[in-house]
DNA sequence: TTGTACGCGTTATCAG
DNA sequence: CTGATAACGCGTACAA
């Protein structure tokens, strides 16, 4: 009924007849053992179904097995996915995910408290930080203490921490490219917070491409947003408020959340979208597929990037590491990462984005393309 | 530079002149010490920033204060709400979370296994459970091995585990009656899987609703879905292909995500919402009050539950235990559970819930009326 | 009040 | 190849 007493490895080397050192090695597949009492350990562990103390473990060999995810509360966008690609990647891993859900909108704590908690316990051996970038500070003393750190942020220009992201300059250039292939000249951009390093690198990417094709950018077309709905809504009301001959044929907003704010305004105010206006977005959140109409945007590999962020991290702790067991068998070839001695170089990743076209872009219609 | 040598309270101790004993008893605030040399102690204490070894703590001690939770991937709608309570329960409590996230969609590899890694270890002190009836088997060993575990579950009926939910019949019925109020007598159902709980719960709570009103359920209103956008959309296009006469003038969905597909087929046919007909969901997940029309339904206060079962699995894993130092100071009276004594009756912790009224219903148009 | 010594469950070292 | 035995870092009876 109650908690049974668990076995020791202690328990187990006497049912064995043997000591505890040996069951250790058994448990650990030392090669060193005789056939015989290997199996005859074995027949023990698991007729009791005998695994090792994790805490035991952990004091001994010096690895807790543990790595910290720092975040944001987890009903922020992209989080989910995320998340999920690094639970993907520890699944078949000898780790657990430590979750460190942190309550920015809870001012009256202090948020070094949190990281604090961290750092002090050695809990973790590894820490995943996303969207982080309040804390950055506190990060960089945990990093430069020694403790394996990735991250994955777009409000700071990535630094000396291996870092995995994408190139939001070209993503956004691609973005914008797109909406001028189709034939569009007057394309407005509502940018997010300049402050913001995701932000200014759309912006970067959108002047880009503008300028690719000969367009000087608009002052007028240019709005500075932020990063919510509202933001977007605020925005597109000052761009229709203007006379129709000086609309935009297209806007390409800084993310997903704003562009909702587009959609919205403009449904009530019966701007059609697409064939008014065509809309992009950036993110592609979740939602994205489900607004109406279905948003085109800047598809980013959300979970390919907490997975990757995970591979990076374990091998950080662990260069010896492949994931899991199995992993050595499968294809999956492990990516090769820059080795220490290298590192005076810091990583980088960036992975591909891809553009989703979906309803909210068209082509655009003979009459606004003068 | 590289990870310095952490100190150890053996470190503390000898810095402070005095034995590890003491170090210890101050660091744990024992107030049998002289006021002078806790002082002394202290001051080397802050001056290293030291803190003790957590996994040091936890052999000692014999508790983790880690707790599990086991759940399907974040990207499931409810998932982020529930676990942003349990972090700000946990968040400030002496726990942490050690996230589970399970794959179901990954058939190759068996679950238990999943399941095994948790109890094996022995790496938390306590577990919560969200969305994993098909675990139920395992977790259920787990229980009677001792492990404290609380469930958030609505696929099987709760049974002697201790668990946090809703009352799903009672919930249904208010909806109907809602509707009722309204002036409809043409009320549709579109139900969950039949041998789903939460399903039949709700289904038999739109039946009592009818019944109070003096209603005969009609066979012909009442579908058998499945709990994706897609069965919705299927049920509406069955609704719907009949004669206009023929038509509800209000469909109660099982849960939102069927309520989407359900919006999302009245637009391509033009029938419009809520003028042509009345549509309301159940779960209110953070979606819906984005969609067009925004979608009058059920809320469930998932964040709630979450903070909810942690206090509940905090106080199974320490009865002493009140959330926090500051949480004896707060006026958050710590909720009254049952003690041991009485837990004979199990504990089932039945939240409210509340309509949430948004554009997608309205008042039975007088041509539907009769 | 303070210090000593042992236990927590494993791993790793070093003889045998 | 196997078995004592020493770490690992901390809490805590027990003795002083």
């Amino acid at each position: 009924m109650g908690m049974q007493k668990k076995l020791t490895i202690q328990d187990i080397a006497r049912l064995a007849g043997v000591s505890k050192a040996t069951a250790s090695r058994v448990l650990n597949g030392n090669p060193s053992v005789n056939g015989e009492l290997r199996a005859r350990v074995m027949r023990v562990v698991e007729e009791h179904d005998f695994v090792p103390n994790a805490t035991a473990v952990s004091l001994a060999g010096g690895n807790t097995h543990l790595i910290g995810v720092l975040a944001p509360p987890l009903v922020w966008p992209a989080l989910p996915e995320i998340i999920r690609g690094v639970a993907e990647y520890i699944e078949d891993s000898a780790y657990e995910i430590v979750l460190y859900s942190i309550n920015f909108a809870n001012a009256e704590c202090n948020h070094s408290e949190v990281v604090k908690r961290i750092l002090n316990l050695h809990l973790v051996s590894g820490l995943l930080a996303i969207f982080t970038d309040e804390l950055m500070p506190q990060i960089t003393r945990l990093a430069q203490d020694g403790l394996p750190i990735v991250l994955i942020d777009d409000q700071e220009e990535p630094g000396h921490i291996p870092w995995v992201g994408i190139d939001n300059r070209e993503s956004a250039c691609t973005a914008v490219r797109y909406l001028l292939e189709l034939g569009h000249t007057r394309i407005a951009h509502i940018s997010g917070p300049q402050h913001y390093y995701w932000a200014n690198e759309r912006y970067r990417g959108y002047c880009q491409a503008l300028q690719e094709a000969g367009i000087a950018p608009e002052p007028e077309l240019l709005l500075q947003g932020g990063f919510e709905p509202l933001h977007g809504r605020q925005c597109a009301k000052q761009l229709f408020s203007r006379e129709r001959a000086s609309w935009p044929s297209a806007i390409f907003v800084a993310n997903d959340q704003m562009a909702y704010g587009v959609l919205e305004y403009a449904e009530q105010q019966g701007i059609r979208v697409p064939e008014d206006v065509t809309i992009v977005g950036f993110d592609d959140n979740l939602l994205s597929a489900y607004t109406r109409p279905p948003l085109t945007t800047v598809h980013q590999p959300f979970s390919e990037m907490g997975r990757r962020a995970t591979e990076l991290l374990l091998n950080m702790i662990d260069p010896q590491y492949l994931a899991g067991p199995k992993a050595s068998q499968q294809v999956q070839a492990p990516t090769d990462f820059p080795r220490l001695s290298e590192r005076d170089q810091p990583v980088h990743l960036q992975l591909p984005t891809s553009m989703v076209i979906r309803a909210s872009s068209t082509q655009a219609s003979l009459s606004v393309k003068t």
